[in-house]
DNA sequence: GTCTATAATTTGATAGAC
DNA sequence: GTCTATCAAATTATAGAC
């Protein structure tokens, strides 16, 4: 693997972690084994790589998604391999969402990370969308903007509770009524 | 007001904006108008400023909320106050949850304070589970507990989206929708 | 309680050799 | 591409005068 992709691996493990304010260009080049001087080679600034982090974070993070469009894929089934994402960071490896991460320190990040931070929102709540559109219309708890939105927010949101309260099971079980609200409402 | 109140009130503030790994003692001194010197006479370490913070703003969170078992009020009024609660930080200030931004960062955190966020949010699904349990049992959708812990991360991931997306509006049709939830129960 | 002064370390970043 | 060397600034924290 090209070493700025190797960087990369090691700064969203930091980020999901710690936060963007957390780690240092040279904690990353201790663990890649390199000097902090050579990670400024691949990314000159921080924002450039913390930019590069949530670019790459979200393009991947949706091509791992089917096409929410697809029909002949029951809303449940997309929904349960939506929720697997966020389980998997949490569960596997104690990780937030880089974007749920990212989005809680918005507020003093470098204007090319947020950016990149508001289109992974922004295409995660019109895949859930196009889903919830999938979902007969009089089954539908409220509209499927309203349901995206609301659904994002809660995994996000659930990822934090759960890791701070080392509760595995709490988030289970929210992603659970989350699903239910989809079977239920395909029954 | 006291000095150590008036730095706890700054810190507060910087920490709902820009997270605990976002501000240094500097940043507080200047704001208080002292130097740093001065605040560390107050708070020692910055993870005992931290604590001290956080312990402030759970004491102070749900003291501004009624008794969730006081029957005299109905569920959807209750929680129509602890969603303003979430709110108003949000619309008026543009902060975070004070708490719900610790426990995003909470691995990178001492000890001690994420202590006091652990406490928060123990705190808070009990409120939320008492007010739940106030809802008639065949109008349920879920279990008081989960239900609680569902609220709560909800609200946490609303503020986190709402804020990176700039989408005040988008946070408020998450608020009714679990108003809604509670009304249509007490039909 | 607040200050000056300062220590010890870390940070993001650059220059220039190899 | 990676290194050594270095920088200027910032960070948490302490000692001691007032």
């Amino acid at each position: 693997m090209s070493k700025a992709n190797e960087i990369l691996d090691v700064a969203e493990d930091m980020v999901q972690r710690q936060g963007y304010n957390g780690f240092s260009f040279r904690d990353i080049a201790e663990t890649v084994g390199i000097k902090s001087a050579s990670v400024h080679y691949h990314y000159p600034t921080k924002a450039a790589l913390g930019s590069a982090l949530a670019k790459r974070y979200t393009d991947r993070f949706l091509q791992g998604m089917p096409d929410s469009e697809d029909s002949s894929i029951q809303p449940l089934e997309k929904l349960t391999l939506y929720v697997s994402a966020f389980r998997n960071a949490l569960m596997q490896d104690g990780k937030m969402c880089l974007c749920g991460m990212l989005g809680a320190e918005s507020a003093s990040l470098p204007k090319q990370v947020n950016t990149e931070v508001e289109r992974f929102f922004q295409m995660n709540k019109g895949w859930l969308e196009a889903l919830y559109r999938g979902v007969a219309e009089d089954r539908r708890l409220m509209s499927p903007a309203i349901w995206a939105m609301r659904t994002l927010a809660t995994l996000e949101g659930a990822m934090i509770v759960a890791r701070t309260m080392s509760d595995m099971e709490g988030f289970d079980l929210i992603a659970k009524s989350l699903l239910n609200e989809v079977s239920e409402a395909s029954d």
